[in-house]
DNA sequence: TTGTAATCGTTACAAATTTCACGATTTTTA
DNA sequence: TAAAAATCGTGAAATTTGTAACGATTACAA
């Protein structure tokens, strides 16, 4: 099993949702051009990201839809479903919350966290809301894999401190500050302002 | 002027943010090492990016953090302010309606629009949510820089389409789908799923 | 059955990005 | 004042990432 590039991944995520879409479409085949076209990657970067999992196209023809989905799925999809907890249910969480497209992906958010007392108890979307106090207790009961922070960014650190300390392995940040995590743990930050402000510098050149 | 290079842009942004907090907490300088330290990148790097600015640290201190943020700020951020549209006032797009926190980095967004007659006509946090049919007219009114698309994928392209037809040069797209866009306009996609799928994979390695 | 066109997979190449190594500069202090 | 310590800036090396070229393979049509 070669070892995949890191940048590889995401793009193997994305074949994967237009290979989905493909299917859902009754297309049986599909060569590198198109989905090069249907992307914005080029034809070349999606044959090697491809050949890194084994020789599965057919010359004259492309891939099989529904054949290669299956391959990328073993490599970049685990059996199982990812389980993950989010803290912080005000606007940004809740929305994430009541969004159902995660379930076909295999993601599920077992269970929140917020400090605010108005929001505990309370169930959004089928996905209960504890005191954060319980955050510990929560997770380790629930053998979950990846945190969500969506407090805002003075609590960014404790809530990751709690996290680790919970023994999760994964975040995912959206609050605008820099996590001081530990090796072991890996971390995804979003900063939706630095999105927006990266995309206008794009237009500007 | 040197060409700064693609990546440099959103870590430039990132190194901004950092000051700014730093500066809130009264400080005056800071070395390289040190927002390494803080922003998980490494010494060699930021005071690499940085010089593509000019000569602006100084052995034995580091950096002023006001004068960098100033010199960044040239480089990075508009004078004026960016002015956004968002595409679908659902559970998303309200989350980043009601969101204060993009004023301060001279992001507005000026107008919404809907399809679902329901939405329409009210004000989020002071933002006016249109009938969809009167985009092209509102945004060419008002110079707008960049949408958001926050629908659902089925009818991202469509609403894409609309945007490019009304003169925006810029798009973020938060739908599980690729758009076909010309080439002057620019679009980032942040498919959420990808990113905690993607998350997932680097905690497995 | 054989030629042709489309497409894959891969090797070699090019470009971009990051890291390394180290001299230069400035402050501190002995 | 001179040595020491900390830090910057930068050219060169290393690595990663992406691109181009092209032979190999397959389906299909003549
Ligand atoms: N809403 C957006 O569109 C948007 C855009 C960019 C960035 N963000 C960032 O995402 C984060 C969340 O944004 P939001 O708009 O949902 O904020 P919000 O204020 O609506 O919600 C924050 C929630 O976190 C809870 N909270 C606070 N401290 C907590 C703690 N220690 N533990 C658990 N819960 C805690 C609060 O009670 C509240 O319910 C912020 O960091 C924000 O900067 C949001
Ligand atoms: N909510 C999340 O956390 C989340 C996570 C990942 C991805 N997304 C994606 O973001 C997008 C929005 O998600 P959401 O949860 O806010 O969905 P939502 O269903 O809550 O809201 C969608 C809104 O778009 C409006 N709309 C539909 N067609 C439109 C059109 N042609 N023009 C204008 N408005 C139109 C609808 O009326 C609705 O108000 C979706 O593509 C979704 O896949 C959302």
């Amino acid at each position: 099993m070669k070892k995949i590039s890191r940048r590889t991944i995401p793009r193997t995520l994305l074949y994967l949702r237009t290979l989905e879409s493909l299917i859902k479409e009754g297309r049986y085949t599909v060569s590198s051009g198109e989905l090069a076209r249907i992307t914005g990657l080029t034809d070349v970067q999606i044959r090697k990201d491809i050949s890194n999992f084994g020789r599965v196209g057919t010359p004259r023809i492309g891939y099989k839809t529904r054949e290669l989905k299956n391959i990328l799925k073993d490599y970049v999809l685990p059996e199982n479903i990812i389980r993950m907890v989010l803290f912080g249910a005000g606007s940004l969480g809740t929305a994430i919350l009541k969004y159902p497209g995660f379930r076909k992906q295999r993601l599920k958010i077992s269970a929140a966290f917020d400090k605010d007392k108005r929001k505990t108890g309370k169930t959004i979307n089928g996905v209960k809301v504890y005191p954060v106090e319980r955050a510990p207790e929560v997770i380790r009961k629930s053998r979950v894999d990846i945190g969500i922070i969506a407090v805002p960014s003075e609590h960014g650190q404790e809530v990751a401190d709690l996290m680790v300390g919970s023994g999760l392995k994964g975040i995912v940040n959206f609050a605008p500050v820099s996590l001081n995590l530990p090796e072991n743990v890996s971390a995804r930050d979003i900063d939706l302002s630095i999105e927006f402000l990266a995309l206008y510098c794009d237009t500007r050149m």
